[in-house]
RNA sequence: GGCGUGGUAGCCAAGAGGUUAGGCGGCGGUCUGCAAAAUCGCUCAGAUCGGUUCGAUUCCGAUCCACGCCU
């Protein structure tokens, strides 16, 4: 049976995800949700590459285009709405199929994380707290008393000393200490596939995309997302992209250079997501743009 | 044709007669509440030929090339 089992299409930037979804969706009477922390943000539909609205009309479409700018992503944050997402979905007799290239949602989402406790306030005084040279040498005395196991392993990472020290600071215990639990075990029946291109076909088609959200209105889109406050904001100042067509339009890049600095920094990101699908998800088999494959081994018994 | 300046890795770009320049890019890795983030590692030189020297990418000469100025 595949009463309650999931369906997962993951990948690098541009591989082709969203389309094999689609098919998927259709072939498999499945609703989409997305794994994607820049997606989220519906003011920026076209620089983050979210389906279409004729896709989103043909099939239901989960965790795009939800938070205001303003809004920070987390990825406690997201594993509790996916998780109310897949419900609705099974509720309604349908398959989930997630789609996206977050590797750390998705695979928080997957093994599950561990029950630390969070606290935004105190995890953003905390982080402005780190701006000032001063402040950070302070922090870096800190956390190195209260947690030097934590201080040693991530010195040069702020984002985890940081939560490192909330969650020292919340429990009077070393996150390290805390994170010892296991996350082998799936919590979803998943058939999990990561789509893979060669890099001249995903070189081609990262800047084929690029070139098309330039001419589909996303520079208009930067104007208006800037204009309300994209820069500023908590999560989604991060999505790539948005500085360089900034940059365009105020006259600091050419056209032509533009798009190669897109084209490179997704590139990169791509990279990286690889590296990530290649080491974090054992659960995943790695696929070429195959939806027959994809449906057979969902549809197959285990 | 003459004079001058310069030729350094895929690109940009320094200094020094013997010790890693650096940045970008490329490649590999890490990853538990901002992840399209953050972070670690690796990689690619000295235009050509000859000379000086224990040793030259660095000094000298010639050649080639580029740029500028002059005729």
């Amino acid at each position: 049976m595949t009463g309650n089992r999931i369906l997962v299409i993951a990948g690098a930037t541009a591989s082709g995800k969203s389309a094999l979804a689609l098919q998927a969706s259709e072939i498999l009477n499945g609703e989409i949700v997305s794994v994607d922390s820049m997606q989220l943000y519906r003011d920026l539909p076209i620089g983050t590459a979210q389906p279409s609205i004729a896709d989103r009309n043909a099939i239901a479409h989960h965790l795009t285009g939800i938070y205001e700018l303003s809004e920070r992503s987390e990825v406690f944050r997201f594993c509790q709405e996916a998780d109310a997402a897949i419900a609705g979905i099974f509720r309604r007799g349908k398959v989930p199929v997630l789609c996206g290239g977050t590797g750390l949602y998705l695979k928080a989402l997957l093994y599950g994380l561990d029950d630390l406790p969070g606290d935004r306030e105190l995890r953003a005084e905390l982080d402005a707290e780190y701006d000032s040279e001063a402040g950070e040498k302070l922090l870096h005395a800190r956390i190195s008393t209260l947690d030097p196991q934590a201080f040693a392993r991530w010195k040069m990472c702020r984002r985890r000393l940081i939560r490192a020290l909330e969650v020292f600071l919340l429990t009077g215990k070393s996150i390290i200490e805390l994170q010892q639990g296991k996350r082998q075990t799936l919590r979803y029946d998943t058939v999990s596939f990561v789509l893979e291109r060669d890099n001249s076909q995903l070189k081609e088609r990262i800047a084929a995309r690029a070139g098309k959200m330039l001419e589909n209105g996303w520079i208009e889109e930067t104007r208006a997302a800037v204009a309300k406050g994209l820069f500023s904001s908590p999560t989604a100042h991060q999505a790539l992209g948005y500085r360089q067509v900034n940059d365009f339009i105020n006259g600091r890049l050419t056209r032509e250079e533009l798009l190669q600095k897109i084209a490179t920094a997704t590139w990169q990101y791509a990279r990286r997501q690889r590296t990530w699908f290649r080491h974090q998800h054992p659960e995943a088999r790695i696929i070429g743009d195959d939806i027959r494959t994809i449906c057979r081994e969902f549809t197959a018994n285990r």
